[in-house]
DNA sequence: TTCAATGTTTAGAC
DNA sequence: GGTCTAAACATTGA
């Protein structure tokens, strides 16, 4: 499940790999999960495959400048007025071939995060945009569940965008200070709310989901179920610490495989192994031994160690 | 066979 | 308006 550091893994072998390739041909396969403009996702979830052929003609031979991030939402900046957004959402994943990685991988990788799953020639049942590079690579975006999206806004349009809009900060900008967190924290209008759910509100900091806002509050040792408005101001400093060194080793190991994150190449990333609670319910915590646990908050499974975390 | 669970984000209900 | 739930969709395991 791409969260922050799996995005932010995405984006850095995307810019480094796309940077000033210029695009061939596209294909969509799944028309309602491409669109043009600025408008929501539920705006073109009826899209029809005319709205699939402009967002087709409008990428012919764009220059790829740069691939950024903002929270969870990934951005390609074209030569031209133009920028695609994409959202992995839970399953999303692109895979990049050229003809070194070809040679490597016989054209084949693995598109699901399971130690048996079988590898796949792409494109596969679940590609569902194909964009051909005039050097003869190729990038493929697969998505088993369809959630994602991919569209395009002309430069002029980013700032209507809703979900730009609404982004809270990102936690390892360098303007995202304690003073910033704590105020945030303390004017919320919802301290009835969870510290967990806190964490996982976009509007209230970007990027972090399910696994990291657990990981980070096992490392604060507050416990995910803990009301907003009941954390002393220590608590408050450790968890805006473990905010930014949980996403930071995260960057690092190339995210967590848990669920369908693989990188460009099909390869998995690492932070699973660095996982103290996240999916380890009814296991043994690593620094005392007592046994994990989980809860359900609104919907969501949180796991915490009853004896490390208060 | 059915059903819950997965997990990001938003639309819609209360 | 805050707050909650269901839904977008596919797969898996109980």
């Amino acid at each position: 499940m791409p969260e922050l550091p799996e995005v932010q893994t995405i984006v850095s072998e995307l810019n480094r790999k796309l940077k000033n390739k210029t695009i061939k041909t596209v294909i969509v396969n799944a028309p309602k999960m491409v669109a043009v403009g600025p408008g929501t996702v539920s705006n073109f979830r009826k899209a029809d495959k005319r709205s699939a052929d402009k967002f087709i003609s409008l990428l012919k031979v764009q220059k790829i400048v740069s691939v950024k991030r903002r929270a969870k939402l990934l951005i390609f900046d074209f030569s031209g007025p133009l920028a695609m957004l994409v959202h992995l959402k839970m399953t999303g994943q692109f895979i990049f071939e050229d003809k070194k990685q070809r040679a490597i991988t016989g054209g084949k990788y693995r598109l699901l995060n399971k130690p048996n799953a079988p590898l796949t020639l792409l494109p596969s049942k679940h590609t569902h945009v194909i964009f051909y590079f005039t050097d003869g690579s190729i990038l493929y975006f697969n998505d088993v569940r369809k959630f994602g999206y991919l569209k395009i806004v002309r430069d002029d349009e980013i700032d209507q965008v809703k979900e730009l809009l609404e982004y809270g900060p990102e936690p390892l900008g360098k303007k995202y200070s304690f003073i910033q967190f704590f105020t945030a924290v303390k004017n919320w209008n919802s301290k009835k709310i969870g510290i967990k759910q806190l964490l996982m509100d976009p509007k209230f900091v970007a990027g972090i989901g399910n696994i990291y806002s657990d990981e980070i509050l096992f490392h604060a040792k507050v416990r995910p179920t803990r009301k907003v408005a009941s954390i002393k101001n220590q608590e408050l400093r450790k968890i805006y610490r473990w905010i930014k060194l949980v996403l930071m080793q995260a960057i690092k190991a190339k995210g967590s495989s848990v669920g369908d994150f693989i990188r460009t190449d099909g390869s998995v990333g690492q932070m699973g192994k660095f996982h103290f609670v996240y999916g380890r319910s009814g296991q043994k915590c690593k620094k005392c031994g007592t046994i994990i646990e989980s809860v359900k908050l609104g919907g969501r499974t949180g796991s915490f160690c009853p004896n490390c975390q208060k």
